[in-house]
DNA sequence: AGAATAAATGAGAATTATTCTCATTTTTTT
DNA sequence: AAAAAAATGAGAATAATTCTCATTTATTCT
């Protein structure tokens, strides 16, 4: 984990620092979204707040950190790979769960016909696109339990 | 639009207050997505800051206004009245313009076909979906010009 | 309609999430 | 190994949202 957090930074020619190989070790072992709140607490007071969010910002820089909220508007970070497999995502109201989903390939290049009819529609360039879903796990979601 | 917004405020057993009013007729004028901060501009004081926070979470509960965030984690509001069209958004991250867009209902459909297989391979309900793109406008975005 | 009751509002304090500042430490360069 | 550049930690500053409570407005009950 450590050696692959070192190769992540070296590879965009960030500067090899503790608080970032840390911050790249919780992701990696996570594996998926997490609130800034929570990867906090996983850090356990070895990387200060500040330079948390600077980190994380560091990695959105490098493109290898995708952010988004959750419904009630917390935001959530996830790290993404060159070679992760493409995903939306999956809310759960009841325990705040965030699943990743795949969607099929045919329904993905479907989305792509679409995508590009918006735009033409709007005269847009449109480099990335999101589905997400939202509902109740019924029974067998983790936290839910 | 006073009538109008009183009408939604009734139908909803919500009482009639000009601070709800006020808020709902600056929604309805808008017609597209708008920021907290650029509601309250329009609102020009007319409304003290902690009500619109309060008018809009009335609105939520009565399940008239649509919530989400920009790209920037900005939160963005939008009017959705009974009837109104199911649609999704386009960010450009050039101006910061959010444009509503109706997909085709055969995509649609083929959505939900695969937002039922989900449910069924995580045992969720699924109760809403969004669909996002990102990108940036050519040329005739209204802000870019 | 008018009094009594309940609910909503305004102003600003409190809270939370995030960014900023700057002295110190760590990393990189030479 | 020394010098230069960059990153960090701690806490201050800022921004967004919620909360508090005295006052105002709306609704209910004769």
């Amino acid at each position: 984990m450590e050696e692959k957090s070192k190769q992540i930074l070296s590879e965009h020619s960030v500067s090899i620092t503790n608080p970032r190989i840390l911050v790249l070790e919780a992701l990696l072992e996570i594996k998926s979204p997490i609130t800034v709140d929570d990867l906090q607490k996983k850090l356990k007071n070895k990387v200060a707040k500040s330079t948390l969010y600077r980190v994380l910002n560091d990695l959105k820089t490098i493109n290898v950190l995708n952010e988004f909220t959750s419904p009630d508007n917390t935001v959530v970070v996830e790290l993404v790979l060159e070679g992760d497999q493409h995903h939306h995502h999956l809310f759960c109201s009841d325990c705040g769960e965030i699943i990743d989903v795949e969607l099929s390939t045919n329904f993905e290049s479907l989305l792509d016909k679409e995508i590009k009819k918006i735009e033409k529609k709007f005269n847009f360039i449109i480099e990335d696109h999101r589905v997400e879903m939202f509902g109740q796990c019924t029974e067998q979601c983790e936290n839910c339990k």
